[in-house]
DNA sequence: AAAAGTAAAGGACATTTGTCCCACCTGTAA
DNA sequence: TTACAGGTGGGACAAATGTCCTTTACTTTT
């Protein structure tokens, strides 16, 4: 459920000492930070070398949705770039991070000359396209029991890395029904 | 809530005889005909030129739930293309269709060589990604009632036009509750 | 037009999830 | 140690949605 995509860090990683000055910036980045912001204009694209971020949409009425959780090599920004719209998420840091960034010119560039970049960003969200696709099929389809319990599974220190806040809004439920669940599922 | 792409349809139009023979090939198709069957190979992308298609995912117990409706200029099989993997989902044509049909081999040569059709299928994923995102935190955050309100208001001839059954697929929700909603909308 | 069959709509109850609030735990300051 | 504040979990009831089945409406056949 933590998104990655050490194909394409790889890619960057090897490549970074190929492109000319100031087309890969390494930063740093605070717990809490906000890569992006919600209604802004994104002048960058950053690919996540290190920590885990949340993207979410967040309503008029305080409570938020996130779309999906950022870990190695999952890149932000790059949607609102090639739509040229503000963005319609915000991506906020759930722990200290570094990123690479690309700034808007060079990552154009970059899509134009580099074939395999190129192939990386058309596959990176196609990927974003199909993960959004079968995660919502499966929530709608399955009940919170059988969701929560599969995400367990694949992830057992699921409460360790991912707030109580966080995966309610993850989930689109509220905290009362994420204890509700958990209570049952320990007293199985 | 039925996506298309005309500025993707026209470049194609535009540009059809350019190409050399066999890379954009017109087919008709019949409704009710799946232009991608689940779980099976992809050899060709299309776009639709005439008509309406449901993108969805069938589960084992046999309720569906469409991610998508596709109309003009939308394309499909892109992604399985990319991912080199076979299909997650299923469209089917709702009513009897048109689509321009680019087999495998001439869609990753377009892909390279032209660079405008590149940034078309860029744009063109882009945009799937954002509808997904703000359509299902949009119906996280908001009840049966508003979402339906919504649709019916942005396209008032939508029961004409999407079968109850679909309908209830797209939202999620059982025939039961689209019913309840629908008269409670009709007495106000 | 009447009868029979089929599909759509809706009533009644069960289940799930949300809202509201209280009890308990933990840490801190007096 | 007590008193207080802030946060967390859970009880009780409300609201929304699903399940099951009856009723209604609409077709088709005779």
């Amino acid at each position: 459920m933590i998104r990655t995509n050490t194909a394409f860090l790889d890619f960057i990683l090897a490549n970074q000492n190929n492109y000319p000055e100031g087309y890969v910036q390494e930063l740093s980045i605070n717990k809490g930070h906000r890569l992006i912001r919600q209604r802004s204009s994104v002048n960058a694209v950053s690919i996540i070398k290190e920590g885990i971020a949340k993207c979410f949409v967040y309503q008029d009425d305080g409570t938020d949705f996130i779309l999906e959780f950022f870990g190695l090599g999952e890149v932000v920004g790059e949607i609102e770039m090639l739509n040229n719209e503000f963005s319609f998420a915000a991506v906020e840091a759930l722990t200290p991070m570094t990123v690479l960034r690309i700034p808007r010119d060079r990552f154009n560039e970059l899509l134009t000359k580099d074939k395999v970049f190129n192939h990386h960003v058309l596959k990176l969200l196609a990927g974003k396209v199909k993960y959004k696709a079968t995660r919502f099929s499966f929530t709608h389809t399955h009940t919170l029991e059988q969701t929560l319990t599969k995400m367990l599974n694949d992830m057992p220190d699921l409460l360790e890395v991912i707030s109580k806040k966080d995966l309610v809004s993850y989930l689109g439920i509220t905290e009362r029904s994420l204890n509700r669940i958990l209570k049952i599922l320990k007293d199985q």
